[in-house]
DNA sequence: CTCAATTTGTTCGTATGTATG
DNA sequence: ACATACATACGAACAAATTGA
């Protein structure tokens, strides 16, 4: 029997919508490189198990989408202008996150009342007796790629409410140089765009994300920085040093 | 002008789906705690502007998936009894990442002939002459969480294929101390299920996940391990140390 | 040039799903 | 619960473009 028809229907989600996640994804991976033809109407209908009509209306998508290019009687193409991925690399070092972030320029976006309260796991520090809550959008060639929700510690936030109004807060807590940082760290999963990050970041309702939570910690233990943020799923790339004995 | 409407446009997928999946992330956050009753249809189908059977619709799935419960006159409320979402933590440094996949028990699958040669990105290291490819499922509570397609460098397969072939492979290289590893690093990128992977996983076709693509390199510059690693993205999460200055 | 094979394009009928008011 | 409109999915048949024998 067909497990296929099991994974289909392990999804609500119409046919050819994953139909045309997978076709998508084959050529977003390489399997197909651009120029190259992809399999026949046929073939497709065959490995998906699914009506001819079906298939075609999943190329119709990625058509409308600039991927593939259709030639009656010949096949189907992939594009050969996919301009290839371009990732956004989340630092997972202290230095290289302060450097990169440093000349972020968000954009910054009113915060609905009352500002929430930071999220702190056990281990995450005490927290502030109060905090600044401050909500910006980080941008790059003008598509937004992350919304930033950051806590800062009041007290902090008083010495500097120009500089933290206009600059992204991490690098300006590092310049602070009375104001001790003991320990950083940031966990990072996978979520889904509730409505306004959706729209903030132009995608999809439950479109995937990478969500951060960052919580710097001074030397007293308490949590003077806590943000969540929220990256575009589609283009962060992680990029982890294990191990490297050639330099030390 | 609603630009709720132009955020459910930009995804071709079903009103009350996406509507659902609002709602389900809602329960998983814990903005609505177990037990508390959620808002009412007429709360709702304002707050996401749709039809109240829309709502209802998207209540039914919650319903079917044991995630609410219903009471005519009463309201909707989220069940007590949601096991409360169990992370596998994705190490991010060596020492950690060896122990904790060390007594994993993976399943070995079968490989389609003929096996995939490894992907190497500029700087990852040479290739070597020869790979042995194992493909894996790895489980826990006999839930599987991640497949694994691992690429081991022939020369160094053939000196313990019996252990190659029933542990996972990292453990193993780093056990034979004359195979020397020099570094070591992982990228981590935010991808979608294929079909194998979907039927493997048990999970919905295209469902979120995580592809970490880890490589060790030798002394000589050559990769001996490479790894693509897909976890179901409902379930890993990363803890990124960045800085500590009270330990060191 | 013609013919056949291949491949995409179009249409029809039917059944079921989605969304509204 | 009902009436309505449109979307999704199937299978099948036929049309049109491309290719090579």
């Amino acid at each position: 029997m067909s497990t296929l028809a099991e994974t289909y229907k392990r999804s609500p989600i119409p046919l050819y919508l994953q139909v045309a996640a997978a076709l998508r994804r084959r050529i977003e991976t390489g399997h197909w490189e651009p120029g190259e033809k992809i399999s026949t109407l046929e073939e497709l209908e065959i490995e998906f198990q699914v009506a001819r009509v079906t298939v075609r209306q999943a190329i119709d998508l990625l058509q409308k989408e600039g991927l593939v290019r259709r030639q009656q009687g010949k096949g189907t193409f992939v594009a050969r202008n996919i301009r290839d991925k371009h990732w956004l690399r989340l630092e997972t070092e202290w230095p290289a996150l302060i450097s990169t972030i440093k000349d972020n320029v968000p954009r910054f976006v009113p915060v609905k009342n009352p500002a929430p309260e930071p999220r702190l796991a056990p281990g995450e520090g005490r927290p502030a007796q109060s905090y600044k809550f401050l909500r910006s959008v980080q941008s790059r060639d003008r598509e937004p790629f992350a919304v930033a929700g950051v806590h800062i510690a009041r007290h902090v936030y008083e010495r500097a409410p120009k500089a933290f109004g206009s600059r992204t807060a991490l690098p300006i807590l590092v310049e602070m140089n009375d104001v001790a940082i003991a320990r950083a760290h940031q966990t990072l999963v996978i979520g889904a765009a509730d409505a306004e990050t959706a729209e903030l970041l132009e995608i999809p309702l439950n479109a995937p994300t990478a969500e951060a939570h960052c919580v710097a910690v001074d030397e007293e233990g308490v949590a003077v920085y806590v943000a969540d943020i929220t990256y575009r799923g589609d283009c962060v790339k992680l990029d982890i040093n294990l191990f490297d004995r050639s330099k030390r």
